[in-house]
DNA sequence: TTGACAAGCGACCTTTCGTTCACTATAATA
DNA sequence: TATTATAGTGAACGAAAGGTCGCTTGTCAA
């Protein structure tokens, strides 16, 4: 137990932002829920904004290795159950994985104090998402599975009612599994909505 | 220019609470923007928190005042067009004045803090938009105007993507216009899928 | 005219903050 | 074994925070 606390001031840096945000986190509480003194921090990090930009440097770069790559992106459905399968793992993984929980209520803090923090946010809230699913709708149109029609829109249409009920979640987080029935109901919604009759 | 300093307290303090948050700001600052010197605000507030009750009393009473009450909601569309219209008002108006501006501003970043400003930005950020457009679909139906299908799913699959391009709006105030041309976009495509057809 | 009060000022207090530094114990290295 | 780098400690520091207090001034009612 000596190595790894450069890390484990991050993880809990990462706890406490996105709780009381970065001003309203100091030093003395973050090491002492480590069992460490204050002093102790600046072995690992020169100051404070170090830790913060630490953190951004993680997070932009996690972002970047998970949803920038063409290779990680999901796989394009090839039904419209399909769709609604994928939508509903990849909701349960975000909105019950804490660090990307974490994540997000610290990007929503800090957005409007720190550039990156508010691009990053930009990515996660809507852009992101819709990058995400444009080439999957457009995909799936050619396939004949879903209504020819802009498939940017459709992302939009799509991801954003999501991406509302998972910062709900991330608000209260005790309406966790009603919050799921309500993306599942919405998800079928869209299916029926814009689904190509026939198709499965 | 004496007796309204209570109100000018509390419209810098939005100000400054919106762009660092609460914790990020420091009565010294906010005083000095009013030309005048910390001890003075204490003739007007018992402490630096009570400012900040007194700013959430005032976003809770406007907003109930502005979107609780029955007879301030706007009126049922009578076309399609008519909804696409009475959305860019309301999307105008919500973007580009400068008080809701902040109040979304500070609902996000003290969120995850206060209970109370959790509690209202889960109105503004949803609940209350998909409250509003529910009985409004419901109506539309009833006329004719949409298609038949549960009120609730679509007030939820039309607010959210706006509320979304809202926020985008409020990261990057630079990009108004071009939000809300994907705002009138996106309101045309949803009356273009929704929209009973021959309903003008 | 005078007394009371509201509003602002500047000095001061206490606490807390981020940060530094001299020191120690430990574990790996030469 | 001697040495050196690493990680942690605790005391101390200066700056900045929120908050208090006594004083002054202007306004207005009695």
């Amino acid at each position: 137990m000596a190595k790894d606390t450069k890390e484990r001031i991050l993880a809990t840096a990462l706890e406490m932002f996105s709780q009381k945000g970065y001003a309203g986190t100091n030093i003395r509480e973050l090491t002492a829920a480590l069992g460490l003194v204050k002093s102790s921090m600046y072995k690992h990090f020169d100051s404070k904004e170090a830790i913060w930009n630490a953190l951004l440097d993680q997070m932009i770069a996690y972002y970047g290795q998970r949803f920038g790559s063409a290779e990680n992106l999901p796989p394009v459905p090839d039904s419209l159950e399909g769709l609604v399968r994928m939508t509903m793992v990849m909701v349960d993984f975000t909105v019950h994985d804490e660090k990307i929980v974490m994540t997000r209520k610290l990007l929503a803090i800090e957005q409007f104090r720190d550039e990156r923090a508010r691009a990053l946010a930009g990515k996660h809230f809507l852009t992101g998402l819709t990058q995400m699913f444009t080439p999957i709708f457009a995909a799936m149109m050619d396939r004949g599975l879903i209504r020819r029609d802009d498939p940017e829109m459709l992302a939009l249409a799509y991801t954003a009612p999501i991406s509302a009920l998972i910062h709900q979640c991330d608000r209260e987080p005790g309406q966790a599994a009603e919050v799921m029935q309500r993306v599942e109901a919405f998800s079928r919604h869209f299916v029926k909505v814009y689904g190509e009759e026939g198709a499965s």
